[in-house]
DNA sequence: TGTACATCAGTGAACGCGCGTTCACTGATGTAC
DNA sequence: TGTACATCAGTGAACGCGCGTTCACTGATGTAC
C-alpha cells in the first residue's frame, strides 16, 4: 500500500496483482482495466504505460502464473526423485495444489480465454510446465513392459485432464457442486487407481 | 427464418437458438442480449416478453442442454444395457461426444459461470444427467470384490472429471493446444486404463 | 359471416452506465555540468 | 552543492460505443356475439 505521490514505483507488478485479486473476486469477465486500476490507486490511462491494454495484462498474469506453476511442478517433481513413481505422483498433486493456492493466476491461465500462443513468450513457459508432466511420465514408462506400454505422451495427457478435471468440476464452486469426497481425495484414488490399470501398483498394494 | 410480420410466431425458442449460436462463436462473455435479439430479427425489448434478462436467457439455454445432455446420457446407458460395463463406457463416451455435437449447450452449462442451483428446475435436470453416470457405476462396482470396491460416487467422480478434462483441454481449441492423440482416443484409452485398475479388465485383455 | 373488442407480442425511443482507449498535459525524478 | 534540463510515469478530461433495461405505444391476432 506504500503510495508516494506522483510516481508509483512498481505500478506494473500492482496492477498485475489487482488484476489477480479482481479475476480470483469475479471470474474473468467480470475483470475490467478501469476497476484494476483504480485498485491499484491510479486512473485507467496509466496502465497504458505499462500494457497494451486489456488483454495484455490478462495475459501477463497468465505468464506469471505458469511460471510459477511450472516451477512448483518442478519442485514436485525434484522432490519425488529419484522414484520415478514419486516424482509422478507428486507433479499430479502439484496440479491441485496450484489451482488452490493461486485462484486468480489460475483462472487467467485456463478459464479466462486467452490462448497460450498469443505470444512466444508463453507458450514457452507454458511449455515448460507441461514438459515437467511429460518427463515425469516418459521416466515413469520405463517401469511398464514395452509390449503394455502407452505412448508418455498419452498417459500425462491423461494424468493432466483427470487433474484438470477434478479441479474444475468438484474444486471450485463450479456446476459440479460438491462431492461426498475432497478434491485431494478424489484425484488422490483416481491417479491411484490408474496407475494400477498400467500395472505400476501390484494388485495387493 | 419463418419471419411473418409483426408477431413472430417462436420468439423464445428463436432466441435461444440465437444465444446459443453466439455463445458458440463468442464465448460466454462476448455473448450480448442485444445481438441475440438482433439475430432473431427483434427488437432488444422484445426479449423482456420472454425472459427476465440476460442470465435468464443464458440459464434457459443451459436447462435445455440438460436436458439433451441427460437424454444423451440415458439413450447410451440403455444401449450398453444388460452389460454394466458396456454402459458405463458408454456414458463416458456420451459425455464427450455432447461436447461436440452442442457446444453452445455445453459452453451455457459448463462455462458460462451460470450455478446449477439458479433455479430447482436447472438442478433437477442436472441431477438427472449425473445420476445416469452414477448408476452404471453403482451397476459397475457389483462387479468388483468387496474389499477392493471404491464407494461408485468416487469412481463416476473420475471418469466425469477424466472426461470433462479431455474435453476442456483437448476437445476445445483451449490452453492445452493440440496433442497427437484425438480426444476420443485419449478419453477411451483413459478410461481403459482406469477400468483395469479396478480390476474389472484383465491385465491381458 | 361480420363486427367490436380484449389481449398481448412486438416497437422504437430513450436512459444512464461503465467500458476501453486517446490525448495533450504536468510534475516528480534523475542526471549533467 | 546548486542549477538547468531531459525524461517519462502519471493525470484528467474527453470520446464513442454498445450494453441492459424501461416505458408508453401500436398493431396483429383471436374471440364473443
Amino acid at each position: 500500500m506504500r503510495k508516494r505521490g506522483y510516481h508509483h514505483g512498481n505500478l506494473r507488478q500492482a496492477l498485475v496483482e489487482a488484476a489477480l485479486a479482481l479475476i480470483e473476486a469475479k471470474g474473468p469477465a467480470g475483470f475490467t482495466l478501469s476497476e484494476a486500476a483504480k485498485q491499484a490507486g491510479v486512473t485507467p490511462a496509466a496502465v497504458y504505460r505499462h500494457f497494451e491494454g486489456r488483454e495484455d495484462l490478462i495475459a501477463e498474469a497468465a505468464r506469471q502464473g505458469y511460471g510459477i506453476f511450472a516451477d512448483l511442478m518442478q519442485y514436485a517433481y525434484d522432490k519425488g526423485q529419484p522414484s520415478a513413481m514419486a516424482s509422478f505422483e507428486a507433479t499430479g498433486r502439484a496440479y491441485l495444489a496450484f489451482a488452490r493456492k493461486h485462484p486468480g493466476h489460475y483462472i487467467a491461465m485456463f478459464e479466462s480465454g486467452i490462448s497460450v500462443n498469443r505470444t512466444p513468450e508463453l507458450a514457452a513457459v507454458a511449455a515448460r510446465a507441461r514438459s515437467v508432466l511429460e518427463r515425469a511420465a516418459t521416466e515413469l514408462s520405463k517401469h511398464i513392459p514395452p509390449e503394455k506400454r502407452p505412448p508418455p505422451a498419452m498417459f500425462s495427457a491423461h494424468i493432466w485432464a483427470l487433474s484438470h478435471g477434478v479441479v474444475e468440476l468438484f474444486a471450485r464452486n463450479s456446476p459440479g457442486t460438491q462431492s461426498p469426497f475432497s478434491p485431494e481425495d478424489l484425484l488422490e484414488s483416481g491417479i491411484g487407481v490408474y496407475l494400477r490399470g498400467l500395472g505400476l501398483i501390484k494388485p495387493d498394494e
